[in-house]
DNA sequence: GAGTGGTCTAGACCACAAT
DNA sequence: TTGTGGTCTAGACCACTCG
């Protein structure tokens, strides 16, 4: 069953991707919008919030709506799934487990899971390739009560993320982001064949089931030139944020 | 005038931040908000689309909103600000032109601003510094268009963007940024005090005006250590993209 | 002044979660 | 079964942009 709104948003977004509308032009007013797919005022405006919150659009009282960018955006699980990801691209992706041990949490990491410190906690480093070619290398530390279902993921799975929604139904809905720059050590340096001292980009992130539950932390150091990342923002919707260096 | 569902947004992300309502903890429900603010609930729901953008809580089809984070974002002001964001931070910004110079747009630059090739633009190289360390060194490529008000802020002037919108009534609207990681160069190593080779983080924006027009492009190269970025994510409204090197 | 998007109301039905 | 959020309607008024 599809929602009339989000038919409305494709239809929308695929208009604005294929160039109908180019950037920099004018989208038909909501009253007719309205009209012509036959549904109430509210319904359009649903539609074009999604396509203002993909930055796609930018809307201001008084004027129509405007394009922006005609480059769609990403699923969240693209975002999240390495392979996912790389396949959506045309790419190759492979990988290999380097370490799978079970510990207590740091304090840190019962922080950000939501843990108490000296809980169980079940800690995997990847390495991530794209065409045989190594990328992205991977700590992953995940909550005890999900560390069962992790490990009976095979070491050579290609998507863990894809593995643990077949078989225990565990989706991710949330994700908190941090990114920065750090010079590679010998264990980076070893696996990602760069020099040691190199530029890496590391993302911290932190992943919440749909109910809000913390269900694994980590962090991802690339290989430069091989990934970035983009964020479109608006003056309404900022989901980016500057940090000092003070964690 | 403020608007009811912001009056409502505030007061929850209020509630929020302060620790009444603590992650994990659900919302009241959206027709018991209604009730007691005396609206109807399609003003609760703007207050919680709101509250949803900002990735402070979760809301699911069935159950009750829950908190996921109890942290504020920031306006886009302050995150497209440098002085802003650091004065809003507490620290005490500063910073100077290397230099400024005329000449004509390269294509990438065209591209991003909506130009043609050989346009007039105007590049500005600036050192940004907290508490007189440095921090920053940000290449910015101005459309020829708004040449002359750039020329017209002093040197020394803390921020330009304020700058722009008291003079000219200029203001930005929409950001798109990439992140990436490269290592510094012999610029870089004197201006930040690194050494050459050394981890940079790096990132590229396009900025344009609430109609659209593209205003400026360029490049901030961070100091690693002195300033990360976040960014929030969910299911429904996922901001971030990963894309591979070719840009 | 005509048209636009932003705000708000007061209903309704549905799919889903919790119990 | 009860209550929740998700969707949708059919209006209305306002602040704003634009020609």
């Amino acid at each position: 069953m599809t929602r009339r709104h989000q038919q409305i948003a494709d239809e929308l977004r695929e208009l604005i991707t294929s160039g109908h509308y180019p950037v920099g032009a004018a989208l038909p007013s909501e009253p007719e919008l309205a009209r012509t797919h036959g549904v109430a005022r509210g319904t359009v405006r649903q539609a074009v919030g999604a396509l203002i919150s993909e930055g796609l659009i930018g809307s201001r009282q008084g004027a129509r709506s405007v394009v922006l960018s005609s480059t769609p955006s990403q699923s969240f699980s693209e975002l999240l799934s390495f392979s996912q990801w790389a396949r959506a691209n045309g790419r190759d992706p492979g990988g290999s487990v380097i370490s799978s041990l079970r510990g207590r949490a740091t304090p840190e990491e019962a922080s950000q899971l939501l843990l108490t410190e000296g809980d169980e906690v079940l800690r995997i480093l990847r390495l991530r390739t794209l065409s045989g070619a190594p990328v992205l290398l991977e700590r992953t530390c995940y909550a005890g009560w999900m560390a069962d279902a992790v490990e009976r993921v095979p070491d050579d799975c290609e998507s863990v993320t894809q593995r643990l929604h077949d078989d225990v139904g565990l989706v991710f809905a949330h994700g908190e982001h941090r990114i920065d720059a750090l010079a590679a050590g010998t264990l980076e340096a070893r696996h990602l064949e760069v020099r040691r001292g190199s530029p890496l980009l590391r993302l911290c992130r932190t992943t919440t089931s749909p109910e809000g539950r913390p269900v694994e932390t980590g962090d991802d150091r690339y290989r430069p030139g091989s990934v970035s990342f983009t964020v479109r923002n608006s003056a309404l919707t900022n989901p980016m944020s500057r940090n000092t260096g003070r964690h």
